[in-house]
RNA sequence: GCGGCCAUAGUUUAGCGGCAAAACUGCAGGUUGUGGUCCUGCUGUCAGCGGUUCGACUCCGCUUGGUCGCC
């Protein structure tokens, strides 16, 4: 079961209200979802996710794949039952892992060899946790995905690293595309009602192959359809553009879904192109380190480095008039400093939740100006 | 009191008769579909005094401090 409505609509640019039905639940648009990558929003409750108003989140088909693997939550019930979490989950196919891996250079060997092999069947990777070598095709992906059992699948891609030559993102768009079509056509005949599947945009930063991608994956029957390819260094002034081109070019009907963006502003930029959906590491991953957004306005953004001398001694909470478990529960930037310094588990918890909870507000006050 | 061992960055330790290092700490940056409790920089050092030597952090002696053992 997987619908999208359209609720209301900017006169003043491509910003929508929308709301997502999946057998879990509704999902109110524009909406952030925070990665559980191998089944946890690192130090996160489903408990605390549920209580900031979370609704989806996204898991990572390659990592659980590898562990504790697919077959195996299958068989405990499914994604949401091993983790306890009763609301909507996404999982991302592993193509930003064949782009990650395959930046990624094993030192051991002293070669310089990539972990990752692409063919025009699908790509060959080897394990980080063990070194072994698998094989991802678009149908195996989707078939790890049903094993999951998550609402939405994403579709195998090349995500194309940045920098690359003109010749070098048409290849790697053209491989995202026939891998696209393989994974539609396997998907109407194995379809199940359950779970949705979204095609993933890419092209790069080149005009010309970014919407002739985003008229290729939106012309196929994909439930929604994803832009790939940003966040990925090619920088802000880029990924703007991107966002420009493709924007106007996905179909009304269906989700826009922006992969891995990002910061405050890159949201908001996007939600006036007419996307619905992001996800990003940065809450939690920023939160760990130590790094904390805060606002007055809910327009302008700050981050700021609870490790920084000046916040040693600060007695204040991070942000005024912040419900988050960290400034409601009255704790002081400088306690929160002291356990960032002192890299206890507290300190990272309370720096991601506030950040969570921040995001949470933020995508709160997008949809009610919308 | 006698004997052994030791003294290198804020800390714990490598090291060599000619170039002084690592880790942690400290300071400053970074992080956008998580190989991320991570990464990149920077600051900072041979206990003191003599001797041997062209040259000593290194070898020798003494002093100081520590540590272990014996009486």
């Amino acid at each position: 079961m997987f619908s999208f409505k359209i609720l209301k609509q900017s006169k003043k640019n491509l910003a929508r209200r929308g709301e997502i039905t999946t057998s879990q639940g509704k999902i109110q648009t524009p909406v952030f979802m925070p990665c559980a990558t191998i089944g946890a929003v690192k130090g996160i409750s489903p408990e605390d996710l549920e209580s900031f108003g979370y609704k989806i989140i996204l898991g990572n088909t390659y990592h659980l794949y590898l562990r504790p693997k697919d077959e195996f939550i299958k068989d405990f019930g499914g994604l949401h039952k091993f983790m306890n979490w009763k609301n909507s989950i996404l999982t991302d196919s592993g193509g930003y892992q064949v782009f990650s891996l395959g930046a990624a250079y094993k030192a051991s060997n002293g070669k310089g060899e990539s972990l990752v092999e692409l063919k025009e069947e699908g790509a060959i990777f080897r394990s980080h946790l063990d070194g072994s070598k698998h094989l991802f095709t678009p149908k195996k992906v989707i078939d790890i995905q049903k094993n999951l059992g998550s609402d939405i699948m994403m579709v195998l891609d090349e995500c194309t690293p940045y920098p690359a030559t003109r010749k070098q993102a048409k290849k790697s768009m053209e491989l995202t595309h026939l891998w696209a079509k393989k994974a539609i056509e396997y998907w109407q005949k194995n379809k199940s009602k359950k779970q949705a599947l979204f095609g993933i945009v890419q092209g790069s930063t080149y005009k010309d192959l970014r919407e002739q991608s985003a008229e290729y994956i939106s012309s196929l029957p994909f439930d929604g359809v994803a832009v790939g390819g940003v966040s990925v260094g090619e920088g802000k002034t880029n990924m703007y553009k991107v966002m420009k081109w493709v924007g106007p070019k996905l179909p009304e009907n269906k989700p826009h879904y922006l992969m891995g963006v990002g910061e405050p502003e890159d949201i908001i930029y996007g939600v006036k192109r007419g996307f619905d959906m992001f996800d990003c590491v940065l809450p939690t991953r920023l939160g760990r380190h130590g790094t904390v957004w805060v606002t007055t306005n809910w327009k302008t953004f700050k981050k700021i480095d609870l490790r920084k001398t000046q916040y040693r001694a600060d007695k204040k909470t991070i942000m005024k008039n912040c419900q988050c478990p960290a400034c409601s529960g009255n704790y002081s930037k400088a306690y929160i400093s002291h356990l960032i310094r002192s890299k206890e588990m507290l300190g990272m918890r309370l720096a991601s939740l506030h950040n969570l909870h921040f995001i949470q507000t933020l995508m709160e006050k997008i949809r009610e100006n919308i």
